[in-house]
Parts: C-alpha cells; structure tokens; sequence
DNA sequence: TCACGGGCTTGATAATTATCAAGGATCAGG
DNA sequence: CCTGATCCTTGATAATTATCAAGCCCGTGA
C-alpha cells in the first residue's frame, strides 16, 4: 500500500484503537485497490482469502441457490464484509461485486487472525463490526418473514427518508431491480408495491420519491426500532 | 453458582481455553438455573443484561412485530444466545421462551465484556460463536429468499435425516406448529407441503417421518452446502 | 436524427401462500 | 368412559406474489 493511503486507513473504526506497531504490520500485507464498476470480487463457495473493507463506492452482496439470485446486502464506506468467513477461515457464504468504481482494501485472512490474536483494541473492534453485522441480517430476516411486500417497501423508504435528512423526498440509492431484490420480490412486484402506495402519498418519479403524507405512510408502515433502527 | 457444577461449565467450548482464575472469576458472577418449559426468559427491546448458554433443554428465538409472530432459532446444547446484544451493550432484537425444561447458565452482560478484554482465549472462543451465529442466520435468510416452501421442508427434513443418522427415517424435533413457523409459512401450508412430498418417498406418522426415496427427495431439494451445512 | 438497448412498467395469467372454518385424532384429567 | 383441550389436517376461498409477454421511456452512440 502506498504510504500516503495510511493515515486514512488509521482512522477507520476498525484499527484507530490498535497499537502502531500492529496496525504497520496489518497494513504491510494488506492491498489498497480500486476496482471498476460490475466487477466480481468474490464467489460463494471460495475459501475466504481476504477480509475486504470498503473505502469508497459500493459493493452489492447476493447469493445463488438453483437458477435463482437474490442481493443480500449492500456495503457502502466504511464497511466491512465476509468478516465471519474470514474469522472461521471457512468458505464465502455470499458472493460480492461493484456496483461501482469502488476503493476497497484488502487484507490476506491470516494476516486479520493474527491480529486479532495479538491486539486487543482490534480484536474488540472486530467484535463489534460483526455483532454489528449479525444484528443487520437478523433484522433483514425479521422483516422479511413478519412483513408483507408492501410493509417491507414502505419501511426502507421511510429508512431512506430519515437517513437522507427527511426532507421529505428520497433518492433511491440503487437500481430498482436491486431494490426489488434486497426487499426479497421482483421488480414487477416492486412497481406494483409502489402503485399501492401512491394513495399513502408516495410519488415515485424515476430514482426521485416524495413522500406527501409521512402520518399516512407510517400508519400503514409501523415501522419498528428493532428491524428498521440501523446501527443499534 | 454450585461447585460440583463448575467442571461440567469448565468443559465447555466457550470456556475450556481460559485461564484458571478468569474462568473463576466469570463463574462467580455466572447464575446455573434450571427454567420449566414454556417460561419466558427474555423479550424483545429489554436491554441485554445476560449471556444465556443452554446446557440442557431447548429454547425457543422467537420475534414479533405488528401481531404477527415467528420463530427465528432453537437453541439446543451446548449454544448461546443474545450473544451480540451482550457485546454490543444493546438491546435483545429476539424474545427466548423455553420449550422444555432447560438449564441454562446466565452470565451477567458486564462480565462477559470484562472476561471478553482480560482473556485472549476466551475472546478467540467468542468469536468463533458469535461468527457461527452469523453464519447460521445469514444461510436462514439466503433459504427464505431463494426457495419455495416446499425446498425449504424438504431440505430440513435432509438435514434432520443426516443429523440423525441418516436411518431412512427422521423424528421431528419440535412440534409442527414450530417447524412451519422456523420454515416461514403457516401450519396448514406445511401440511400442504408435506403432501406435495408423498409422492417422493416421504411418509408422515405423526413426528416420525419416513424417507422412502432419497435420490428423488434430494433432487427436488436440491440441497446447497452453503445453505444447508450446519457448522461451516 | 434515428435506431438501439436497458430499465422499468403494465396487463394477463398462473403459482404460491395465507386465511377461515370445520372436522378428526390424540391425550390428560375427571 | 367421557370431556375438553390441543394439535393437526382438510376443504374452500382469498390474498399475495411470480411469471410471461408486450410496450414505454429515455439516454447513448452511430
């Protein structure tokens, strides 16, 4: 890694409390690199090579089964993922790729283990990133088998709206087929979800959402801190 | 905690690697009780004031939200649970209730986190189920989304089949009701789906479950290692 | 400017899943 | 042996969601 990429990287969550001797030698065998957009990082089923952390842009996180697809999860900076398969030394349950040009540091499995085993303040940090990342897919799984279509639409745009400063209009940050696919439908479904929702005051034009009756939508939502609160 | 109770929680994985006297420590300030079946243990949104380690028994994750109810885990010996709600010094995003008799170690939040600094092999064990625990429930997510009711009943009942000794036949381990509620779907659909498996091989008598025709079971499951693999 | 293609929407239809209501089996307690 | 209760199953129906097939919109590049 180049020299003048460090001091960013020492200020993320996960190694600013590990000591400088420890957090050198991380980042000795560690790789700074930015990939183009539709890339393919990592396939479910590969041994976890890399913890990877995601500095810049956005990596989306599907998994395969039969012919079918489906997102699991979108990594925005300063993210981690596929820290449990490395944690293992195991397979990737999921597979990764940009969505687009996106910086992302990468550090070889045993490199991270050894961390973790000789610094406490990282191996505490490590702790919390995947506590963290254990409490995010169970509220997915929460909301996917305790929520209708709809519900589960109406309470990620409510999400959007709060985290973009509830202006009272959103952007959806990705395709609406990703959307479609994270909200566990279709995208024809996805549409006809928004089309239900156009009486509870949401108007939907291209990436662009106004929400004109926030009490409507919320009543119908009822959203609920323990599946839609980030970060608790 | 009793002393001629401390060899049997020594052995534990979570425990079996600490030192002596952190492991005294922990244990002092640890509760082993044993619950009757169908008693609530903890609930959703309550703060996280204890580690729970089932040792013998079955609890029973369950989550609500709008006056819908499902059930998210069981946890059988020797698992934990809430673990990242400890760590994180958060509140529980699930409600335990058990579902047989069980005794169940309960160790206070604010030791664990403390036992968590002070021993490196203890933290190491942690990790590594806290990581399983994640594992676990992303593979959960990734059956919900990516197959049909009737894939996810016939998967399980492979893996019940191959936990069992793969004998030819199976008992179910929890009432119907649970099954079809851990599956995401009704009790009447898990009947229905049930049906649909007749005529591959598979007859119901009661929670005896007889698999008469593996090879067309299996290619309806089609089971997926990265989904269906306990423990990897 | 025009054609092309991707992304999205819509309509028609089918498959899947849930709901509601009723009935059968089983078991514990009187 | 009955009674009631619980659990499961079945049937009828409804709601939800998916699939298939056009078609529209819009930006890009020739």
């Amino acid at each position: 890694m180049r020299t003048n990429d460090l001091p960013q990287m020492r200020s993320l969550p996960l190694f600013e409390s590990m000591s400088e001797s420890n957090f050198e030698t991380l980042m000795k065998a560690a790789y700074l690199q930015t990939f183009p957009a539709q890339l393919d990082l990592i396939t479910e089923g590969d041994p976890a090579d890399f913890l990877y952390i995601v500095t810049e842009g956005c990596v989306e996180l599907y998994a395969r089964s039969n012919g079918r697809e489906t997102t699991m999860a979108m990594v925005r900076p300063v993210g981690t993922f596929i820290l449990a398969a490395v944690l293992k030394d195991a397979v990737y349950l999921m597979s990764a790729r940009t969505v687009q040009k996106s910086r992302i540091l990468l550090i070889p499995s045993q490199n991270v283990r050894a961390a973790f085993e000789h610094d406490e303040a990282f191996a505490r940090a490590i702790v919390q990133e995947l506590a963290s990342c254990y409490r995010g897919v169970v509220k997915e799984h929460k909301s996917l088998k305790l929520r209708t279509a709809v519900e589960r639409l109406a309470n990620r745009l409510l999400r959007y709206h709060s985290e973009q400063g509830a202006t009272g209009s959103l952007e959806l940050p990705y395709d609406k087929r990703t959307i479609a696919s994270l909200l566990g439908m279709t995208p024809e479904n996805l549409s006809r979800a928004f089309n239900t929702l156009k009486p509870f005051g949401v108007d939907v034009d291209g990436s662009l959402v106004r929400l004109n009756d926030l009490d409507g939508l919320t009543t119908l939502a009822k959203p609920n801190a323990l599946i839609d609160d980030r970060g608790t």
